[in-house]
RNA sequence: GCGCCUGUAGCUCAACCGGAUAGAGCGACGGACUUCGAAUCCGUAGGCUGGGGGUUCAAAUCCCUUCAGGCGCGCCA
């Protein structure tokens, strides 16, 4: 990477300095920017402009065309085109920041009492694009979905079907407090009636079942697919709940009050002490989960990565307390809160919630929107911004749809090449880099340069939507380039310059959105 | 009351650890197909970055304050 080169040339003049390269603002000369001078300068006490200037002068380099400096104390970087074009042509270099490092990313682990909603689809769109970028920076990644069989709401969902089916039978269903009210119940009573289950815990196993088949058959046609499903219930066979539960009154943080069990969470920086045991004998989510990140960690994960929802934020910091207290170091998990979704239809929001059973489902979503839409939508925030899904652009297969946009650009791509081959024309091999130096195609070639530290900032930040930006806007460049110069010509030789520059650019798009899990169509 | 997130062009959003004249798309307006895919491109208009203070050579970004919206805050998960 370039801009990793730059870094590592001034990081030799300055040891002890933090390097910042940033991207030129359009329209200004140079590439890439430091403000280095600026730090000097003030530790110094000398002029700012000045200090530039030195520093400037001390910096040569055969990938530097030429160096200025700008008003303040800016010192830009003009990168010779000889060597881009040497380096954008040569193999596409490995980003290694993860070193090999063993790390696991949860997500979705919705619980098996219902369809997937679109927010955990938004988590599943993240997640594995999350997954997939670690990957390709050189992470040992494992994805995990954690199944919540334990607790409560399984209860409530085997009564809810059984409500269900006395229903069936011709009398009335008294669905409990706080029990489910969806369609899809009445769906899995038939199924249950069918085969005659009766018993109260083996409908919960029927559903429990029922729902993680169901959740992985539809994310498996959203593309995403988990190394491991690992239920709560595992948890408490390997006692590792009974474990967390002893590791904790032997480091005697755990007390009684009223009846119920408390952890001291405030010792490792909680607002209060947290319930892990209630008065009536229960446990409350909190001691399985620090039991499950304990397995998590006992499998020998470097680091852990969870990916929730907006609701689930005030628990963070318990559970983190929690598995503080338990001995592992604080920073090892790392918990992404991912904002929700707003359905949007024709302007007007559609609201969600499962209980009044008027969900919109991924399911659902996915019968009217294609797979790689959906995914690219739920891709173009940050984590931290909350969603619009418009479903009506989304449906719009045509001009306004950027999905459709950054697809077209490959597949206009390969079109070209198609007709050249058909043309006879070869290429391939050797060609005369330095027929390229057109502005158009210079923009193109930095823009492709861009793609590995792109890669890189997206997933120093776990935010792969960076990546779905710069595809939109590798996509722009390219359609500007192709309105502005024809790539196959009368000069054989520029031709087979250019038919290599756009291959190029064809496979970064294709790697780009196969990142995001987004297919990649020749023709379209 | 407390915690987290958000407030940037008419709309939806960018702006990497604080950097240069705050950028895109949509919408509006005006142009470009005898030629490699017009699902495209080019141009114009549109901004006191919610308000007010502060820190800094430099603030949309950091701090304080205030206003507005969202989500949480259980011996539920």
């Amino acid at each position: 990477m370039i801009r990793q080169q730059l870094k590592d040339i001034l990081q030799k003049l300055f040891p002890e300095e933090k390097i910042v390269i940033d991207y030129v603002p359009k329209e200004k000369p140079g590439d890439y920017s430091t403000n280095i001078a600026f730090r000097i300068a003030a530790q110094k006490k000398m002029p700012p402009y000045e200090t530039a200037q030195e520093i400037a002068s001390r910096i040569h380099d055969p990938m530097i065309k030429s160096i200025s400096v700008h008003k303040p104390a800016f010192i830009n970087f003009t990168i010779s085109n000889s060597y881009m074009l040497e380096k954008v042509f040569s193999e596409p270099e490995e980003i290694d920041i993860g070193k090999g490092q063993k790390i696991m990313i949860e997500f979705v682990s919705a619980n098996p009492t219902g369809p997937i909603n679109i927010a955990s689809a938004r988590a599943a769109a993240v997640g594995d694009s999350l997954a997939r970028l670690l990957k390709r920076t050189g992470y040992n990644v494992v994805s995990e979905y954690y199944v919540n069989d334990g607790g409560r709401q399984s209860t409530l969902l085997a009564q809810s079907v059984r409500q269900r089916i006395r229903e069936l039978n011709g009398k009335t269903a008294e669905i409990p407090e706080g029990g489910y009210h969806g369609d899809y119940i009445i769906e899995l009573a038939k199924e249950v009636k069918e085969k005659g289950i009766e018993d109260i815990k083996k409908i919960k196993k029927y559903a429990i079942d029922y729902f993680i088949e169901e959740h992985k058959r539809i994310l498996q046609a959203f593309g995403v697919e988990f190394n491991n499903w690992i239920r709560e219930s595992s948890i408490y066979e390997k006692g590792y709940v009974d474990d967390v539960l002893n590791l904790l009154q032997e480091k005697n943080l755990t007390y009684v009050k009223d009846g119920a069990v408390w952890i001291k969470t405030t010792k490792f920086g909680d607002n209060e002490d947290r319930v892990i045991i209630t008065s009536d004998n229960r446990h409350t989510y909190l001691l399985p989960d620090i039991a499950y990140h304990l397995d998590k960690m006992k499998r020998q994960h470097d680091r852990l990565i969870n990916i929730w929802g907006p609701d689930h934020q005030a628990q963070i910091k318990s559970l983190q307390c929690g598995i503080t207290a338990i001995g592992y170091p604080r920073d090892t998990l790392e918990i992404l809160i991912v904002q929700q979704v707003h359905l949007q239809e024709a302007g007007k929001l559609i609201k969600m919630s499962k209980r009044a059973g008027v969900i919109k489902t991924l399911k659902e979503l996915l019968k009217h929107v294609p797979k790689d839409v959906v995914r690219f939508f739920l891709l173009m925030r940050s984590n931290s911004q909350p969603l619009d899904f418009d479903l009506d652009l989304a449906l719009e297969q045509s001009d306004e749809n950027p999905v459709f946009y950054v697809q077209y650009a490959h597949a206009r791509i390969k079109s070209i090449i198609k007709k050249a081959q058909e043309q006879g024309i070869e290429y391939g091999g050797s060609f005369a880099k330095n027929l390229i130096k057109e502005t158009e195609e210079i923009i193109l070639v930095k823009a492709i340069l861009k793609f590995p530290e792109v890669i890189e900032d997206a997933a120093r930040n776990f935010e792969p939507y960076m990546l779905t930006y710069y595809l939109i806007e590798l996509a722009r460049i390219f359609h500007s380039f192709y309105q502005r110069l024809r790539v196959i010509n009368e000069d054989k030789e520029l031709t087979h310059a250019r038919l290599a520059l756009i291959n190029k650019t064809a496979e970064t798009i294709k790697s780009g959105l196969g990142i995001l899990g987004i297919s990649c169509p020749e023709k379209m």
